[in-house]
DNA sequence: GCTTGACCCTCCGGCAGGGGGAGAGCCGAT
DNA sequence: ATCGGCTCTCCCCCTGCCGGAGGGTCAAGC
């Protein structure tokens, strides 16, 4: 006969360690039922037991602490269905996300890529159509899919004719710090109307170093890397965010494997 | 022109951050080419892109800084190769692990599991083959199919009768510390010649609260839940390792949902 | 009633893998 | 010579705990 489960009992039963019960009650993820003045010894009720088994769970599916504390703190079963329904999209996409990695690298390791020549170009500033926002490094695909069929459809609402092939700049910051401006465009000949996230926009001149990617751009990564080594091997300053133009893209097919995009990087300050 | 690349043009090229970089050059993963001995600035080489581009690689894919390090100083491309397929194949089989708990987590949501009976019962000492080793609390599931094969194949082999259903013990370290002693058994009249992992042992005595967990053992920690609430509830000690009876388990069908498994508390020192 | 050993407490420090910011030094273009 | 934009080092912060030191408590056995 016990009167009171200590935190060690509550450990055994609940299978958190003694480390991790004292870790929740510091940040108010589980309180102990009652604590004695005195001693400051934690004890612990059975009716804990499901709270800390859903603790657990969220836990291993490495759920913010904080985020599990909000499904706890959750108003009823559906509020805390649906918070944890959102967490598990998130997390299939994250693991679809590494699937694609994983597989890329397999192929990688597999046939290696040849090398692409290195050209430069000018570019003139250009009138556009384009959606412009701040994204995540880690949604950027999503978003860039996104934007362009809302771009381009708007575009053909309008009934506008391209003056060229569609493409975006990216902000270096995106890269180096995760998030930043990023900007997708169609070039007009006459302004959009608004509509949407659609405005209409001047795409600044530039002179740049660009390359080819031919497929998908899961792994565009190294061929930005190649170009990045041409251009500090000739000792060229890089400025100003990346661009692409979409030679043959998501607005012209929907099979990856068919894309055709030139990347560049500014490699000097672009005339105001 | 542009005599040396500052640790910023680098970071633009490689897509790397400041900080970054610095810190991967502490560590030792990416050292600067060159550095001023005067002002300590940090000088990359563009041979350096193709190897920040691998470790951005491979650290976006989880892999830890030691590990991407052993990578770099591989002494061939087959090496490489092979470390990064390991770790690839432990990313695939994480990956299969969150997919799982997800699925069960989704069903959990929609339909409840039903309550169980819970029940008390003593076990006398029981002679075993058995086997016992020390595991990682992610990894057991994989063990236990591994070593309850590797088991009941040797009883076949040496022709022994079992003397009641195959079970386990595992001692409550696993699963508070991530890691601890488990073993498998099967009851066996004569004691077995021990062959690879399998030897004889004897099963200790004990008295315990014992509840049926129906289906496969992905949720099985929610029939521990409530194992562990009745426990708390009724005042009784918690003690010795978690003992499991694998009623129709993976030697009788391998089909997860068929099998049926009870789960007990030792409730009392066992006597020696 | 007292000791003993197994608990429990708090506090400090540390892990990965960086980010943020302070304060100072450096570089090179005008 | 100056100025703005780099860069340097240091130190603390983050998340989610684990390990250990040093010291108080609890309950069982004598």
């Amino acid at each position: 006969m016990r009167s009171r489960v200590t935190i060690g009992d509550f450990s055994r039963a609940s299978h958190l360690s003694v480390k991790t019960l004292r870790h929740y009650h510091e940040v108010g993820l589980l309180e102990p039922s009652e604590i004695d003045p005195e001693s400051g010894y934690r004890y612990y009720s059975e009716g804990q037991i499901p709270v800390a088994q859903v603790i657990r769970r969220l836990r291993g599916l490495q759920m913010p602490v904080a985020e599990v504390r909000s499904v706890l703190a959750a108003p009823d079963s559906d509020a805390r269905s649906r918070l944890i329904v959102e967490h598990l999209d998130h997390l299939e996409s994250e693991l679809a996300q590494t699937r694609t990695a994983v597989e890329e690298l397999r192929g990688l390791l597999e046939h290696p890529d040849a090398a692409q020549p290195i050209d430069y170009r000018t570019f003139a500033p250009t009138a556009a159509a384009g959606i412009q926002q701040t994204v995540d490094r880690d949604d950027i695909f999503a978003w860039w899919q996104g934007a362009l069929g809302e771009l381009s459809g708007t575009v053909q609402a309008q009934e506008l004719d391209a003056t060229g092939p569609s493409g975006g700049l990216y902000a270096s910051e995106i890269f180096q710090h995760s998030r930043g401006q990023a900007t997708v465009f169609i070039p007009t000949e006459s302004p959009i109307k608004a509509v949407g996230r659609v405005v209409s926009l001047l795409v600044p001149a530039a002179e740049l170093a660009v390359i080819r990617h031919h497929g998908s751009p899961s792994n565009i990564d190294l061929t930005y890397g190649e170009l990045g080594a041409y251009v500090m091997k000739h000792e060229i300053s890089i400025d100003g965010p990346l661009r692409e133009t979409y030679l043959r893209g998501y607005i012209e097919t929907t099979n990856p494997d068919d894309w055709e995009t030139e990347i560049g990087w500014p490699i000097f300050r672009t005339s105001d």
